[in-house]
DNA sequence: GATATTTTTTGACTTTAGTCAAAACTTTTC
DNA sequence: GAAAAGTTTTGACTAAAGTCAAAAAATATC
C-alpha cells in the first residue's frame, strides 16, 4: 500500500516522527470504492477519517424535499463530516463518491490513540480542523459576497474537471442556484 | 467582579473543578467598553477571548469597497475571531461593540496555561470550537437554502432587539442583500 | 432647539434568477 | 443498437433583488 501521498499531505502540515508514521501506517485501511457509493449516510455517526488517494467525492444534505451540495473534494484531500466526526453525533450530511475512488482511512478510536501516544500529533489535528473551519467560513463568504457566475468561476478554478464528475444539478445546488440558471450561465 | 454568568456558560458545557475555576478567575479581566469600540482590527492577531456579560457586538470585513457583517453576538456569548485566535495569524475581520458593553476576557497565553494545567479543560475548548464551527456551517446553509426574507426572520428570532442595536445597512450586509431591499422587506 | 449629519424609505427602472414545460441530448440497459 | 432513463438546454413568462436618485425621518451636534 502506497502511503506517500497521505504522508506528504500530513508532513506538509508538520513533520511527523518515523515512530508515529509507522504506528499510523499500521492503522490505515485502503479500499477501492466504486462510483456512487455512500461513505456516510445522514443520521449515522461518522467514524472514519478518509484520505482521497484517487477520485472525487461530494457531500450533500436535504432541506425539505430539496437536496443541497455542501462541498466537493478531490485527490489529496482529507474528507470527514467535521461536525459528526468530532462531536460523535449523527451527521446531517451524506458523503458519496462521484467516481471510482481509492481511499485510505483510519477510525476515530485510532486517531484518539495517536493523539494520546504522540501529543505533538494534536497540532496536526488542530491545523486540519482549522483548515476545515476556514473552508466553511470561505463558503459563507462566497455566498455572501459573490454573484452566481463568480461562484461558478471560482469552483471551476478549484476543480477544473468538475463538469466531468458532477452533474449540472449537483453543481447548481452547491452554488445555491437552479440548474436552468447554471445552464444559461454556462451558455455564455 | 461577578463571574457567575461566565461560569454558568462554561459549566453548562462541562462542569469545571473549583481548582480550575479559581485559577481561571485570577486571569479574568473585566472592562466597561463604550459603544463603537473596535475590539479587534483587521490585520491584527486576536489575542484575547471575550465573554459578553452585557452588550451587543458585531464582526465585519471588507471585500473591495464593500463592508460585510459576519455575525452579531449578544449577552452570554463568547466572542473571538476563531481563525485568528487559534492560528495566531492576522485577522481578516474586525469586531466592534454596537452598544456599551461589559466584557470579561483572558489572553491566549492564559488559555494555553489552563489547557496545560487542567487537561480536562481541553474538552471545553474543543466543544466551544465545535459550536463555532457549527455556527459557521449554519451561516453557509442559511445563505444557500433560505430567501432573504427567511434569513431576516431567522435573525430576528435569534436577536429580537437587533433593530435597536444595529443599523439597517449593517443588518443588510449580514443577510447578503442591499439595504433598500431590506427596507422593502420590512415594510411588508 | 435649529442645523447638520446619518439613516431609512420610496419611486422608477434594470438586471438577475426562478418557474414550468417541452425539446434535445447523453448514457445506460437489455 | 433501440428503448428507456437520466441530464441538459431552450423558451416564454414571473418574481426577486439591484441600481440610482431623491425625499423623509431620525439622531447627533453646537
Amino acid at each position: 500500500m502506497d502511503l506517500s501521498p497521505l504522508f506528504n499531505t500530513l508532513n506538509n502540515i508538520q513533520i511527523l516522527s518515523t515512530d508515529l508514521q509507522s504506528r499510523f501506517a499500521e492503522f490505515v485501511v485502503e479500499e477501492q470504492v466504486p462510483k456512487k457509493t455512500i461513505l456516510l449516510k445522514a443520521g449515522m455517526v461518522a467514524h472514519r477519517i478518509y484520505f482521497i488517494k484517487k477520485g472525487f467525492v461530494r457531500a450533500f444534505y436535504y432541506k425539505g424535499d430539496n437536496q443541497f451540495t455542501s462541498w466537493f473534494m478531490g485527490q489529496g484531500e482529507i474528507i470527514i463530516s467535521v461536525y459528526s466526526f468530532f462531536s460523535r453525533k449523527p451527521s446531517f450530511e451524506n458523503i458519496e463518491t462521484l467516481e471510482d475512488c481509492t481511499l485510505q482511512s483510519i477510525s476515530w478510536e485510532q486517531l484518539q490513540e495517536l493523539y494520546a501516544t504522540y501529543p505533538k500529533f494534536n497540532i496536526t489535528g488542530r491545523i486540519i480542523t482549522e483548515q476545515y473551519y476556514i473552508r466553511s467560513e470561505e463558503r459563507a463568504i462566497n455566498l455572501q459576497t459573490l454573484t452566481a457566475t463568480q461562484r461558478y468561476e471560482k469552483l471551476l478554478a478549484e476543480y477544473p474537471q468538475i463538469a466531468q464528475m458532477a452533474t449540472l444539478g449537483q453543481i447548481a445546488t452547491y452554488l445555491g442556484i437552479k440548474q436552468e440558471t447554471l445552464s444559461r450561465i454556462r451558455a455564455r
